[in-house]
DNA sequence: TTGTGGTGT
């Protein structure tokens, strides 16, 4: 490697340092013979986790719970489950659990570790993520798994009794799913003192993640040692193979967080050794100003700067030209927003450059509306970020903001996603799971009693929850089961009643991914007219429908999707879903058919799932000014949305995005007689009735 | 007359 670098402007030592960590994550295309065998057995110790092997084993023999606080590069992820395994962890038939918040790092450690051990992927080692299940019943001792699945798996085995061992990875992230499955497994816990957990976090959350798994004070006047494991967790540090991060903060807080990242990044170039250089901004907007900055400003116009643009919508092959290496005598700047946070690594980066915010989805319990909001990172944010400069050498991390306000204003960890989120979906799975009392379940973070409250009512409206808050039967059983948004599974019920399952599957399908169509700012005008080819009176649902049928009838052609301006990944998905949703359908009982064009019994269906978002057009309105029914606010409907400028007099939407106002977006035209016959406990008549003017 | 932080079943 080091012959690559530039004697006098890096030093190859430190690099030569890393070189066993490069090696390890290279060397996957050795054989299984003998001596790569051996050789890889070599770098598996290397690790830094391996000297904790022992320490490791014995915690996890003797503790319920274990928390394992491991950086970047320790090795944790790999090698525990292996450990566990060579200790005997999966005899008898017991499986050892990994769990991952996402789909790609379930499938890159399910396939090193498979590599690692010598055997076939889908045999010992296996992994199951949505839509892929490359396990074997029989066979698989090691398995790694969304937690998201893990989630679904307790819908049939509420105990999860086949694993021995669980490691939730990446607990510090406390995203949605991660929280639920915490507060379950406590739970499963107390009825299987048996299993153990291993709690893989980050320094700053282990002590409350600690005392979260502590009940070893619950234990009421029970004389005597009970055997099994000690209730309270053990932590464990495992140092990671990140280099030191240098951090800079700004002397006084800046007006303009864009124009003092481009000028950073200038600045970087200009006095900096050689290095990438990673800039943190909070979404599009700012990314495509500061791109503008960099690019075209003549004053910044420098040589050698290649600046790419990085975040979640950005067309696939845009995205793969951060991950090409930077060719000799480049700097490689990528403005991204927090995908580079965790989602996807960069290689090369010694810079790093954080603006200090990110969007975040708020969630308003009264309104029962989400917006996306820009707001100011935590600490444990902050440091997340800059350590993505230490990855390949020592490195940088300029913070655009004052040290005074990182100690004594920044958060510690931030608002956990459970309390910002929407708590439908969450508290359907609880209630699939028998929980009754939603009010007082243990969470690592509570939410807000007004978000539960409202979510029970939310269900009780769908008549998915009774009287009792307890799930119906069936229709409360059946959305349970199947895996979108309730509102959207209340539709797909409500279609098996009104003959069109097929339709009302292919919406939900479409309405569960970010965007079918292909957005690219340049091409406004082409996208625009392509939707007209598609449009259909009734709205976006139909339009939906529209699209779908001509992809079938393209042959699923990704070149017809190019030509309609339609993201043929999305559709691909789309696909996908529908299968899924179609199998889970005929198991709960819904009929697959469909309504061979009638689309006034599509709207029904989403009328029945959809009712509570009902909208009627303001009658002295002259600029498409809509009232919800239910909470009288003023919404309009979005630019994007077929019915724009049409404003039927009344309409359902799906979602609603707030800006300046507040837009409806995907929506569709209805008879407002709809919502008195699928809902009548929810709306009265009079309400319905216009205004006399 | 406009906008999509990131995940996931």
């Amino acid at each position: 490697m080091s012959r690559f670098w530039k004697p006098g402007t890096e030093k190859p030592r430190l690099v030569d340092d890393e070189e066993g960590g490069v090696l390890f994550y290279t060397a996957s295309s050795s054989s299984s013979s003998g001596y790569g065998h051996a050789s890889m057995e070599k770098q598996r110790q290397r690790l830094p986790v391996f000297k904790y092997r022992t320490a490791i084993l014995y915690l996890v023999e003797t503790h319920a719970t274990t928390i394992i606080v491991g950086e970047t590069g320790s090795g944790k992820t790999t090698q525990i489950p292996q450990y566990l395994k060579e200790a005997g962890w999966a005899e008898g038939g017991r499986v050892i659990a990994c769990t991952q918040p996402r789909r790609l790092a379930v499938q890159t450690a399910a396939s090193r570790v498979a590599e690692e051990m010598g055997v076939k992927l889908s045999e010992e080692v296996g992994y199951t993520i949505r839509f892929e299940d490359i396990t074997n019943s029989e066979l698989t001792r090691i398995k790694f798994l969304t937690d998201g699945v893990l989630l679904r798996e307790m819908m049939d085995d509420p105990l999860l009794s086949k694993y021995s061992v669980i490691m939730v990875d990446e607990a510090h992230e406390r995203s949605l799913s991660t929280d639920i499955l915490l507060g379950l497994l406590k739970k499963i816990q107390r009825r299987r003192p048996e299993l153990r957990l291993i709690i893989s976090s980050a320094t700053i959350e282990a002590k409350s993640m600690a005392s979260f798994f502590d009940t070893s004070r619950r234990r009421l006047g029970r004389d005597g040692e009970e055997n099994g494991p000690r209730k309270n967790p053990a932590i464990l540090s495992v140092e990671g193979r990140g280099f030191n991060v240098q951090i800079f903060y700004v002397e006084e807080p800046v007006s303009d967080y864009i124009r003092a990242a481009v000028s950073t990044v200038n600045a970087i170039h200009d006095e900096e050794p050689m290095g990438d250089i990673l800039v943190f901004l909070t979404g599009q907007d700012d990314i495509d100003a500061a791109i503008q900055l960099l690019t075209e400003d003549p004053h910044s116009r420098k040589q050698g700067l290649i600046v790419l643009p990085l975040y979640s919508g950005l067309p696939r092959g845009d995205q793969d030209l951060v991950f090409s290496p930077t060719p000799r005598g480049k700097r490689k700047v990528v403005i991204s927003t927090n995908i580079a946070e965790t989602s996807l690594t960069l290689e090369g980066v010694v810079y790093v450059v954080d603006s200090g915010f990110s969007k975040q989805r708020f969630y308003n319990p009264i309104t029962d509306i989400e917006n996306l909001v820009v707001a100011p990172i935590s600490k444990a944010s902050a440091r997340q970020r800059a350590g993505r400069a230490g990855r390949v050498r020592p490195g940088k991390c300029y913070r655009l903001y004052t040290e005074e306000y990182f100690i004594n204003e920044m958060s510690a960890d931030g608002i956990s996603e459970m309390q910002r989120s929407n708590l439908v979906p969450c508290v359907i799975q609880l209630k699939a799971l028998g929980i009754d009392n939603i009010l007082g379940f243990d969470w690592p973070a509570s939410p807000s009693p007004e978000a539960l409250i409202r979510a029970l009512e939310v269900l009780y409206s769908l008549g998915i929850l009774d009287d009792d808050a307890k799930l119906t039967s069936p229709a409360g059983f059946q959305v349970a089961e199947i895996p979108l948004d309730p509102l959207v599974s209340k539709m797909i019920l409500a279609s098996n009643d009104y003959g069109c399952s097929e339709e009302a599957i292919t919406i939900a399908a479409v309405l569960s991914i970010q965007s079918i169509w292909f957005s690219d700012r340049g091409a406004q005008k082409e996208l625009d007219e392509a939707k007209l080819r598609f449009a259909a009176a009734e709205g976006d649902h139909v339009t939906f429908l529209n699209v779908y049928k001509g992809f079938i009838q393209s042959g699923k052609s990704s070149n017809w999707c190019h030509k309609n301006h339609i993201n043929y990944h999305s559709m691909r998905k789309v696909d996908e879903i529908r299968q899924q949703l179609r199998r889970i359908a005929q198991r709960i009982g819904i009929a697959l058919k469909s309504c061979e064009g009638d689309m006034q019994v599509v709207r029904k269906a989403v009328t029945a799932g959809f009712f509570a978002n009902a909208c009627r057009l303001e009658s002295f309105s002259h600029n498409g000014l809509y009232k919800t029914v239910r909470g009288s606010q003023e919404v309009y409907i979005h630019p994007s949305s077929v019915l724009f400028r049409v404003n039927p007099k009344w309409v359902i939407f799906h979602s609603i995005v707030s800006t300046d106002r507040q837009y409806m977006r995907n929506v569709i035209a209805i008879d407002p007689s709809w919502l008195t016959d699928v809902a009548p406990q929810f709306y009265q008549h009079q309400q319905l009735n216009p205004r006399p003017h």
